[in-house]
DNA sequence: TATGAATGAGGATTCATTCAT
DNA sequence: TATGAATGAATCCTCATTCAT
């Protein structure tokens, strides 16, 4: 290999490279100021090139935008849409599976704070709202009420309302991320995300419940003892009101 | 009372609501928009008001800003402190009350937006972040914290570390405010907030295992004895990776 | 009058004098510079007011554009259609008359300086290049085409092709305008307007051609007989090229 | 003669057409669109050669618009100014030549592009628009009015000013150019630049009078002799004013 | 207190020009 | 010689802020 082809490569690399410097560049900065407040002097600054470059890749700042969603999550979803299709044994291990799966891939890179420039976002650009709720939001929902119904079937899970449950059990998740990007920095006590998953997925599962005694249900722990008539435990709904 | 009293006292109350009617403008519109993405005049022209109207009022965009993230938190959490102080009875029962009672005092008003817009700019606005962190989310986490300690010690709840399955009963209902001023827009399915509690609080209570069987179900932790068929349910770790 | 009438008095005629003195600014610089290097700065500079101030009465550097053709157009045309309408007498006088109300109206004012700006740019705005022509251009035309068929209808002047012969009456007197916002400022022999008109209208009505003979002085029509020494003044069409 | 041989023939021809074809690209767009408003981008991909080449050649973009100035006048007047110095006959005659000449060499080809440019633009170049003016347009005045003299004094003409006249006659022509680069394209009625340079070249020849009588030809005025109905068709000029 | 005209700093965007290959 | 990626000065336009009335 010669010089030439190396000062080639390099170059082309370089090229070829430029607007996937661009993408995390802005990523960076949109999640962290919003869009608004993202300036694209510092965008072009933070890649390490100047102002005009940026435009020899993207025709505007909304077009970087859509960019940066575009290609933040083209993989995000099919993980876990394969796991649902090879998965067998229990749906509660195959959510934990996917949950955990989720984490790696999407929790601890950067495309973690694309959903809260969404949140920020999408009533800004509702096409690029919709097309990310059409892309990633409801294939997530999806799958989620996919697992759920088949613990359903299996009897591995109770019967309920797949939609209203899926919501509740994806919340947390992604508040996690949204989480990380904001409010965090106050947060005086360290949340560690795998811990905090884990409670998730386990109050999921049980409930917060203390289930002794012998019909009961839930689970026991070392120190509960307790002979709790489990009536305390259900919460009566209220009377109809509203 | 002349009629010239009359006017005046209406020019009064104007005069004394103008504050009222700004707040209310900017906080649509932040919520809408962001703080950089809403301009003085539209706030001002939703308010009714000529531009330099609002500057006799506030004295720059980021106090106005302040100036709404004050005044939409002061009761927030007040509320649920009361409740938690006068409450007696099982502590499932506690939670349900203050979740629906927030729901009705903040849910289901205007201002279900600001953490929307906490979340979107706290990051811009890291004083006023920390303001809301201290003034709002940390007692909001203190209050759940303390529900859930009060159950654990009583017994209701089994034992668990508070602080993260605080966290983990709190997000679905702060994400329900963030999706309904964000993608609720593009969502097929119309999500009834109370609907949506309910399964939250249900589930969060009882977990998602069935209860059919007569001993079936609990789990089991590792280090528990227990002759339990808990495989069924129990989600195990992943090999220790991470 | 009282103060307070005179200050409102002065405050209000600022205000409408705005748009008037903005466009005669940009009329000036537009004509002098052309559309594109004209800059919004200078513009405002030259009324007297900030750039921002620019855009409370244009919405953009073409609507200012837009604004300064129109409004430079409104009474061209109509002058002359008035005295179309009410002369009576020879259609030469007529449009002797016409040449030189045009020149007192349009052509010692600035707005002379719009058909230079139009033929400049009306191919980078061809809707408003249509709107020129459409409004000024073709009006301008039909104006003395109807001079000149009356004056053939009553004789006096000779039969031809009308359209063609307003397009060579008119071309002169446009040029004027061009000239002299163009090259007139390397013109050595500072040319005198009025002569310049004069001269253009004594060469049209008479053309030429020296009057040596004897009785001379009329005129013939094609179909009128007369024996014509023509030859000497008339110019052989070139043998059929083309 | 190898085929490499060939090769570089073709090659250099290329290289030699280079300058040739920047600047007929450069040409169309600066008359089409004016200096600012023409992007190198554009010139240079018309050429069909990178932006980058352009500026082997020219260095900068005035320099190129000066090329485009100079390459553009070299033979415009010399044809002109020959068929003054072999021309023997009427002076009509000779006009109408060097008029039906101009066309063809000019008027016909993408020069006739020049003049607009440089109305356009010389207020802008004055240091171009200078020397157009004393390369061309000073030229063209002394050729016209050469003739003008030449048949003056052979008593072909009658006697008046030549300046004056001269730039009446010359006005149309470049009128003409002018509108074909400009207004044409709204122009419903389809000009014929040969009917019209005819209907130019008798006017000016004839006059617009009808000529009537039988020895006729010439026109009476008022100081000249000749009962004549002169008053019809003779323009009085109006009182002195101004 | 209320207005709204005026301001000008700030940021998006364009494009002539440079330069490494 | 030819390329085209990169640059950054220049310019349009926005909008928070001021101030005379």
């Amino acid at each position: 290999m010669n010089p030439q082809t190396k000062q080639d490569r390099r170059w082309t690399r370089r090229k070829e490279a430029r607007p996937a410097e661009l993408l995390s560049a802005a990523l960076d900065l949109f999640v962290e100021r919003g869009f608004a407040a993202t300036r694209l002097d510092e965008v072009a600054a933070r890649a390490g090139v100047s102002k005009g470059t940026l435009y020899l890749y993207f025709s505007s700042k909304e077009e970087l935008f859509k960019a940066v969603i575009r290609s933040g999550i083209v993989p995000l979803i099919e993980r876990g849409e394969r796991l649902l299709d090879q998965h067998r044994g229990p749906a509660a291990q195959l959510l934990r599976e996917i949950v955990f799966n989720w984490w790696e891939s999407v929790g601890t890179t950067k495309l973690a704070g694309i959903p809260k420039l969404m949140f920020s976002e999408c009533r800004n650009f509702p096409e690029i709202g919709r097309f990310y709720y059409d892309e990633v939001i409801s294939r997530g929902h999806l799958l989620v009420q996919a697992v759920l119904e088949r613990g359903m079937r299996s009897g591995e899970f109770r019967r309920m309302d797949a939609n209203y449950a899926m919501r509740v059990i994806l919340a947390p998740l992604v508040y996690l991320l949204l989480w990380r990007h904001s409010f965090d920095f106050c947060d005086s006590k360290r949340v560690d995300p795998e811990q905090y998953l884990d409670q998730h997925l386990d109050m999921i599962i049980h409930g917060l419940g203390s289930r002794v005694g012998v019909e009961q249900k839930g689970r026991v722990r070392e120190e509960q003892s307790g002979v709790v008539p489990a009536k305390i435990i259900s919460i009566e709904k209220r009377g109809g009101k509203r």
